[in-house]
RNA sequence: GGCUGGGUAGCUCAAUGGUGGAGCAACGGAUUCAUAUCCCGUAGGUUGUGAGUUCGAUCCUCACCCCAGCCA
C-alpha cells in the first residue's frame, strides 16, 4: 500500500525557534498534509522534534542551573508551542531523550560493534562545541570555527569508537550516482558526489568527555555521538510507535543544506552498516538572508516565526514562507516584501475574490453542495518534486481567471436564472481553488470550504490588507 | 587556489541560434459585486565586459570581471 514518510530535522533544544527552522517545518507540513488527502491519513507519517543531547545542551544548561534533562523538558514545549502555532501536524514530537529512543540507539550500536563496524582509536584535534564536532586547521578561519567565529575550538585528545565508514565509499557513490537515494536539487548530488570523490575519512563514534548522552553499550566511559543518535531519530520512531513500521523507510528527509553530508553520507553508510533500508530522496533546501543579511544573533536580525504570525496569521505565515522564493534555492526575506507578497496574492488575491463572490451570492441567498473533487490534477507530481512555488503559481493562475470571470459576466447585471448559473460556477471554482490551498493554508482553506457549503454568506475579510 | 552554478526590465525569475517574456512594484484607463480591491492597457531593458564562430547569438567558443555554493 502507497504511504508517505516525511522528517524535518531534529532540532538542537539549545537554540530557540527561528524561521529557519520554520521553513523547513513548514514545508513538510506541507507534504503531509497534501499526501494525507491523496493517500489517506493514515497512510502518512510526519516526524519532527528536538535533538537533546551533546556538550552544547549541557552548556547551555549549566548556564541557566539546569540538569540536561530539565534543561530539555524546558526548551523543547517551545518548538512544540512555535508549531501549534503554525498548523503543524506532525504525527510524533521526538525527543532523543526518549528512553525507548536510547534503547533501540543501543541495539544498533551493539550490532554495529558486533558486526566489525566499529573500532577503538584515538581522536585528537581542535573541536568547536557549536558544531559538535572536530576541525582541521585548515577548516579553520583565522584558528575560529567558520560557523561559530566567536567561540574558540578547543584542543581535545580522547579515546573514541570510529565507524568505519571510508569502507563504503564505493557503494555510497554507486547509491547517490543510480538514485536508490535521490539527492534533490541535482545540483546538491553532484556536490555530494564531488566531495565524495575525495579522500573519505572514518568518523568517531563517541565522545569520551561528554557524558550527557546515550552510553556506549560496550563502555560506559563513552556516549554517543550526538550526530549518530540523532540521525537514527527517524528510524528509531517507526519503530517504538504502534505500527509505523511500515513507514520505514522514509519517503523524504527535509533539511537545510549545511547538514545534507550527514543525511547522505554519513546517514546512508550507518543505514547499511545495520542491515536496514535506505531512505528514498534526501532534499536540501536554501539558506536565506533577511534584508540581504545572514540571520545571525549578533546582527539582531533573526526572525521569530511568532513575529510573523502575528503580522501574518498563521496560515499567511506559511504560505509567505514557502512562496517568497523557489523552494530549494537561497532567497532572501523581509517583512517588506512579505507584505507586498501578502497583500497581492492574499488580501488582494484570494481573500478579495472570496470576499466579493460571496456577496452576490448572499444577494441571492444561493446554495452549494458540499465540496467533493479533488486537487489540480498535475499536483501529485508537482508535490512529488517539491515545486511550491509552481503549485503556489497555478493556483494564484486560477485566482486570476475566476476574478476576470467576476468582470466579464457582470453578475449583478443579469437576469435571476443566468445570474444564479453563473454564481454557482464561481462558487464551485472558489471551492477547487480552497481545497487546492488547503495544503499551505489548512485554517483558512477549511473555513472558506465551510462558508461556500449550504447557503452562502458574507463574512470578515480572510485577509485583511496591511499597509 | 580548484570545481560547479549563475550574472536578463526597479524586484523575483523564465526563454529560444534568427525581430527579448511572466509575476510583483510603477504609471494610465475602465468598473463598482469586492479588502481604495478586481479587470484592461503601458515597460522600449547595450540579456556582466571584451573578442571570436556564424548569414545571424542573449542562448555556441575564448578571455576577463562580479556573485553564490562546494572543496582545498
Amino acid at each position: 500500500m502507497a504511504k508517505y514518510c516525511v522528517t524535518t530535522p531534529i532540532y538542537y533544544v539549545n537554540d530557540v525557534p527561528h524561521i529557519g527552522h520554520a521553513y523547513t517545518t513548514v514545508a513538510a507540513d506541507v507534504l503531509a498534509r497534501f499526501w494525507r488527502k491523496n493517500l489517506g491519513e493514515e497512510n502518512v507519517f510526519f516526524l519532527t522534534g528536538t535533538d537533546e543531547h551533546g556538550a552544547k545542551v549541557a552548556q547551555a544548561a549549566q548556564n541557566a542551573k539546569l540538569t540536561p534533562k530539565e534543561f530539555a523538558d524546558k526548551v523543547a514545549p517551545e518548538f512544540e508551542k512555535v508549531w501549534q502555532e503554525l498548523r503543524i501536524s506532525y504525527n510524533h514530537f521526538f525527543r532523543t531523550t526518549d528512553p525507548r529512543h536510547e534503547k533501540i540507539v543501543q541495539q544498533i550500536l551493539q550490532k554495529l560493534f558486533e558486526d566489525g563496524h566499529v573500532y577503538e582509536g584515538v581522536y585528537e584535534g581542535l573541536y568547536c562545541e557549536g558544531c559538535e564536532r572536530f576541525y582541521t586547521e585548515e577548516e579553520l578561519v583565522d584558528g575560529k570555527c567558520p560557523l561559530h567565529p566567536n567561540r574558540e575550538p578547543q584542543y581535545q585528545k580522547e579515546k573514541n569508537y570510529f565507524f568505519k565508514l571510508s569502507s563504503f565509499k564505493e557503494e555510497l557513490v554507486r547509491i547517490f550516482e543510480t538514485g536508490e537515494v535521490k539527492i534533490l536539487p541535482e545540483s546538491r548530488k553532484n556536490e555530494v558526489l564531488g566531495k565524495l570523490a575525495g579522500e573519505l575519512k572514518d568518523v568517531s563514534l563517541s565522545r569520551e568527555s561528554v557524558s550527557w548522552g546515550i552510553p556506549i553499550p560496550w563502555d560506559s566511559s563513552q556516549t554517543c555521538y550526538v550526530w549518530f543518535e540523532a540521525l537514527l531519530n527517524y528510524y528509531t520512531a517507526t519503530q517504538f510507535l504502534e505500527n509505523k513500521e511500515k513507514f520505514w523507510p522514509a519517503d523524504v528527509h527535509l533539511m537545510a543544506k549545511d547538514i545534507l553530508w550527514f543525511h547522505t553520507v554519513i546517514w546512508v553508510a550507518l543505514l547499511k552498516a545495520a542491515g536496514l533500508p535506505l531512505p528514498k530522496i534526501v532534499f536540501a533546501h536554501g539558506f536565506f538572508t533577511v534584508n540581504g543579511q545572514k540571520m545571525s544573533k549578533s546582527l539582531g536580525n533573526v526572525i521569530a516565526p511568532k513575529e510573523l504570525v502575528e503580522k501574518f496569521g498563521s496560515d499567511a505565515t506559511r504560505y509567505l514562507l514557502l512562496g517568497e522564493f523557489p523552494f530549494g534555492q537561497d532567497g532572501d526575506f523581509s517583512l517588506e516584501k512579505l507584505t507586498v507578497k501578502y497583500n497581492a496574492d492574499l488580501a488582494n488575491g484570494f481573500g478579495n475574490l472570496v470576499s466579493r463572490v460571496a456577496k452576490l451570492c448572499e444577494n441571492e441567498r444561493l446554495e452549494v453542495e458540499e465540496y467533493k473533487g479533488d486537487f489540480d490534477s498535475r499536483f501529485e507530481k508537482l508535490f512529488s518534486e517539491f515545486n511550491f512555488t509552481e503549485i503556489l503559481a497555478l493556483t494564484a493562475e486560477k485566482v486570476t481567471e475566476a476574478n476576470r470571470e467576476v468582470n466579464e459576466k457582470k453578475p449583478w447585471e443579469l437576469e435571476k436564472g443566468e445570474k444564479v448559473k453563473v454564481l454557482k460556477s464561481l462558487a464551485q471554482k472558489i471551492q477547487h481553488i480552497a481545497f487546492n490551498l488547503s495544503p499551505f493554508l489548512p485554517t483558512v482553506s477549511e473555513k472558506v470550504l465551510q462558508q461556500f457549503s449550504g447557503e452562502i454568506k458574507v463574512d470578515k475579510p480572510l485577509f485583511p490588507r496591511i499597509k
